[in-house]
DNA sequence: GCCGTTTTCGGCCCGACTGTTTTCAGTCG
């Protein structure tokens, strides 16, 4: 599979063009090929050899010379010319919020800095302001944005990890040698953010794994490496960590390396009350050095009478409590969810047809979908207007007729203005089945003003979801200045419901907020918040978030057949 | 760069906000 290469080499190339100033359509151009190659289910390299690049939609002439090129090559001419051109440092400062392409041009130019470290060093010693449109609340920007950014340096999103991870398995599946292979650390916990991608191989020669593993065709670097495991960075700058062990040590092994430390260290000083020493090889019994291999994870954690712990939970925050106290939570799963109730449609912003997404609901065993275009506020997304969304409220009437097993919900996601106002009247709001309220502008405002503009809505009687509540974007923008207390509040007391929006840079309510919500008697939903088909499958990275946050079936409302679900959308 | 098309080139994503200006440019959703 080399979708991701390609996607991610398109994705640079916008980048450094825009850093070029090129044009922006151009630009536009190779962001959405971008990402409609990263969204493709099928193989890329199957539909060069098997039909034609060119019906992908947004791939013309000049792109699928490109992708062919990449596939044969690994890159293109136009990638690595660019490389020369735009040093490495100038697309990473792109991340920076507050700084785009023009900015970054003008102190390239002005100071010859290529590089993040340099870029804080200008802006400490107070070099930015001065130049062409930077003042001084410009060069604090830059410095706070600076510092956001390094906390989170290194990381990865999820859905990243997951997807180099599964590449590397199927590879390694490959190798006779290979019997057992499986993610492990923060990965198999489906942390939202990854330092390194861990793998536990069982194998009775790991020279023969590490040998096959090292001709991975991405890896471009092998920081270390010993006779059972070895440390790679891979050409995105990800790093790998593979550990082989003995096939009968497998289970202990794969257990150790997923809890966080101070789930191990626990774990260990309660086998050690019982003469037990868990580690990496297996389970010793003190008294006589005797080894017990276990056979999966259930058996560490039986041998210490406890019922077993997902690896979710497994980082101390008192799930060894609960558990020895039988009280750990029944996780929800992807198959208890219902429907999806937060979906944009081609109507707004969304690329597919209402019809084409009640179909694919329907596929993947929903009973109802719910379709929440953007309102008329939002330009950029094309919001519907009042007439607009009537017109779709008949359509979706019509469909219901016509397509079977599947209740396509009206709905719509309804801006929150900056006034506290929302974007349609009571009288519209009430026609239709799911109100999704969210904020897309005023980031900025303070902390009281925000915080009553969301409770503002909360309070309003139609309105039943508040989407993506903190309106953070992992690895890009921290979330707005919400009292996030007082929301929690506010949504138990007024019965809405909170979203747990699953795009992998979302996850937003995160685990925690989740597990606080949860506690304060709050209902959630798990929604994709998906602009195309493929992305309905995200709402696994929410049902992950939910888990880590010790959430049961019963505080999800989208578990809930069709009939209950209509029920609680109408108590409020 | 893609797309649609009255097939050969014009349209494609617009408006608020902020900070820098002194009438507007850059960034962002």
């Amino acid at each position: 599979m080399k979708n991701f290469l390609v996607s991610y080499i398109f994705s640079d190339i916008a980048d450094m063009m825009e850093i070029k100033g090129e044009n922006f359509f151009k630009i536009r151009a190779y962001r959405k090929a971008s990402q409609v190659i990263a969204n493709l289910p099928e193989d890329i390299e199957e539909i060069m050899k098997t039909s034609s690049l060119g019906s992908i939609e947004g791939i013309g002439k000049a792109l699928e010379g490109k992708i062919k090129e990449i596939i044969e090559t690994g890159t293109c001419r136009h990638y690595e010319e660019l490389k020369k051109d735009i040093p490495r440092g100038l697309v990473e400062m792109l991340k920076i919020p507050g700084l785009g392409a023009k900015r970054i041009k003008t102190i390239y130019d002005a100071l010859n800095i290529t590089t993040i470290d340099e870029l804080e060093q200008a802006a400490k010693s107070h070099k930015l302001r001065g130049l062409p449109g930077i003042g001084v609340k410009t060069e604090q920007a830059i410095l706070k944005g600076i510092q956001m950014l390094k906390g989170k340096a290194g990381k990865m999103l999820l859905s990243t990890a997951l997807y180099l991870a599964e590449e590397i398995k199927d590879m390694l599946k490959f190798l006779p040698a290979v019997e057992k292979v499986e993610e492990a650390g923060s990965l198999r916990r489906r942390k939202e953010l990854i330092g390194n991608i861990y793998l536990v191989v069982s194998s009775q020669s790991p020279a023969e794994v590490l040998e096959g593993f090292l001709d991975y065709p991405r890896i471009t670097e092998v920081v270390a490496r010993d006779t059972d495991k070895t440390s790679v960075v891979l050409d995105l700058g990800v790093q790998v960590d593979l550990r082989v062990v003995e096939p009968r040590s497998f289970w202990a092994a794969l257990h150790h390396y997923t809890g966080n430390e101070d789930h191990n260290v626990k774990l260990k000083e309660i086998a050690r009350t019982r003469g037990l020493d868990i580690n990496e090889n297996g389970v010793f019994k003190e008294k006589n050095n005797e080894v017990i291999y276990p056979g999966n994870e259930e058996e560490v954690y039986k041998l210490l009478d406890m019922p077993y712990i997902i690896p979710e939970l497994r980082e101390d925050k008192g799930e060894i409590e609960a558990a020895i106290e039988d009280r750990l939570p029944d996780p929800v799963k992807l198959a208890d969810i219902k429907g999806d109730l937060h979906v944009h449609s081609n109507w707004s912003d969304g690329i597919n047809s209402i019809e084409e997404i009640a179909i694919r609901a329907r596929e993947m065993g929903y009973e109802y979908v719910a379709i929440t275009d953007h309102s008329k506020s939002l330009k950029v997304a094309r919001g519907l207007d009042e007439e607009r969304l009537m017109r779709q409220i008949e359509l979706i009437k019509k469909l219901n007729e016509e397509i079977t097993g599947i209740r396509i919900l009206t709905g719509i996601e309804v801006d929150i203005l900056t006034n506290e106002l929302l974007d349609f009247d009571d009288e519209i709001l009430k026609e239709l089945d799911v109100v999704i309220a969210s904020v897309h502008s005023g980031f900025k405002q303070d902390r009281e003003k925000i915080t009553r503009r969301i409770v503002a809505a909360m309070e309003n009687p139609f309105v039943n979801i508040i989407a993506h509540p903190t309106g953070r974007i992992l690895g890009k923008r921290d979330s707005y200045d919400v009292d996030i207390d007082v929301i929690l509040k506010t949504a138990a007391e007024t019965n809405t419901i909170l979203e747990i929006n699953s795009t992998p840079d979302r996850l937003d309510l995160n685990d925690h907020l989740a597990m606080k919500a949860k506690e304060m008697g709050v209902k959630m939903v798990i929604n994709t918040d998906t602009h195309e088909l493929e992305g309905l499958k995200d709402i696994r990275y929410g049902i992950w978030v939910a888990r880590r946050g010790w959430l049961e079936k019963g505080d999800v409302i989208n578990t809930l057949p069709l009939s209950q679900l209509l029920e609680v959308l109408d108590k409020k």
